[in-house]
DNA sequence: TGTACATCAGTGAACGCGCGTTCACTGATGTAC
DNA sequence: TGTACATCAGTGAACGCGCGTTCACTGATGTAC
């Protein structure tokens, strides 16, 4: 009874709560997560109750709170995953040499072509816009996008730091943090307003990126106009 | 009758319902919105409902329901208020010249000093953490948001376009949508994560910004290193 | 300057709905021997 | 290979809470004459 009022003050602070170990559980767990995504692109994260995914499940309350105690592990299972389908296009591109180029253009072309990649996982991951916003509006979440984030830019970070010892290592782990958020929020833009045109912008963005990564590596001489 | 259920269908889409005539009316309007304020700060959109912000402000519901048909209503009044105090310094900073300057170190400056005050802005709007966040993730909101964007952005778009004539205008206009996007991104991750240095973040976005346009200006010549 | 009336501003009390959550239970699957 | 049992997976039905919302009403402020 004492132990129950003391959960009552810090209980809807869950992960997923038991995963499931035979398959019937584990295709049912899949099978929430899967109608959470469609919901979510149907009606937003507000609108997203845990009986609403029952139903379109066709299952009853129980068997997801078996699962999820609420509707935020959900999301948070769902961001879980988005972040890790983003990182893994990133962390596939700086393995194959994503950071070598031997020119400024090569080096927005590069850019550009994992920018596309990142976007199109984005979209093709359901209730994928929603899950950014989520990652933005709730707490809960953001453990997640900072981790994810985090990640990414701390990798890209030992890359850089050994192709360029003479840099300024303090000012590139900030770097390497500030445009991994910079290229995340270049998707969420992408995503928000579909009508814009998506090659634009990961054009313009990719310079951003590429120009201040030139002088950040190569501050005191002038930058390579190669074909200029 | 049919009225009624005819607006069943479309209801909740409601900006401010009647604002206030009188004086007491008014100050009421206003102690509901710093109510909110307050509250949004305490407690997140989420869990931010009519009845609590009637609650603290010592109203009771009818009261605050004559004026905002919900919270949403709320949220988007306040959210109009901080992208119009964020507008207010952006476009001061663009008449006292902020995008004139002789070097690229000055343009980073300016910059600098730009975006120092507009996170200074947001940091003193009560809840102004989270209605960024709201921002992003409620669609009700969004028009608020782009609104702003692209009033400053298009401002910045017809000044560069006279100081700088042979720029392609089309790259330009998605520029500066962009790199105000970029600022507005940076704001929300020095917000987000207070334990981060803002002086340094604030840095290198400039850096980013200002190289970024110093290209898209003066694509075939080599850039000004003054004090190099 | 005073009176009668219209409008504005806010109260008190209650409502229906649906959300999250729980209880005791049944059925299905795996395991020991 | 078959039986007995433990555990996993999911059901049916119900609950309390609090949210958004509304109704008929009272009190306060301004206005016409």
């Amino acid at each position: 009874m004492a132990r129950r009022s003391a959960e009552k003050l810090q209980p809807p602070s869950l992960d997923t709560k038991s995963r499931p170990s035979r398959q019937r559980g584990i295709d049912t767990f899949e099978v929430i997560l899967t109608t959470a995504g469609e919901l979510l692109a149907e009606v937003g994260f507000e609108r997203l109750t845990t009986n609403l995914v029952c139903q379109r499940a066709g299952l009853t309350p129980p068997a997801l709170y078996r699962y999820f105690p609420n509707k935020y592990a959900l999301l948070k299972e769902l961001a879980h995953r988005l972040m890790e389908a983003q990182d893994q296009v990133v962390l596939a591109w700086l393995e194959e040499g994503g950071t070598r180029f031997s020119s400024l253009e090569e080096s927005v072309a590069k850019n550009r072509d994992l920018q596309k990649q990142v976007n199109a996982v984005t979209r093709a991951f359901p209730g994928g816009d929603w899950i950014l916003r989520a990652l933005r509006a709730l707490p809960v979440l953001q453990e997640v996008r900072t981790t994810s984030r985090d990640t990414i830019a701390q990798t890209l970070f030992e890359i850089l730091r050994q192709a360029n010892p003479h840099a300024d290592p303090e000012r590139l782990h900030t770097a390497t943090r500030l445009t991994t958020q910079m290229m995340y929020a270049a998707t969420e833009m992408v995503l928000e307003e579909p009508d814009q045109d998506e090659d634009r912008i990961n054009e313009e963005i990719c310079w951003m990126v590429s120009l201040y990564y030139q002088h950040l590596t190569r501050p005191r001489s002038a930058p390579s106009t190669p074909k200029g």
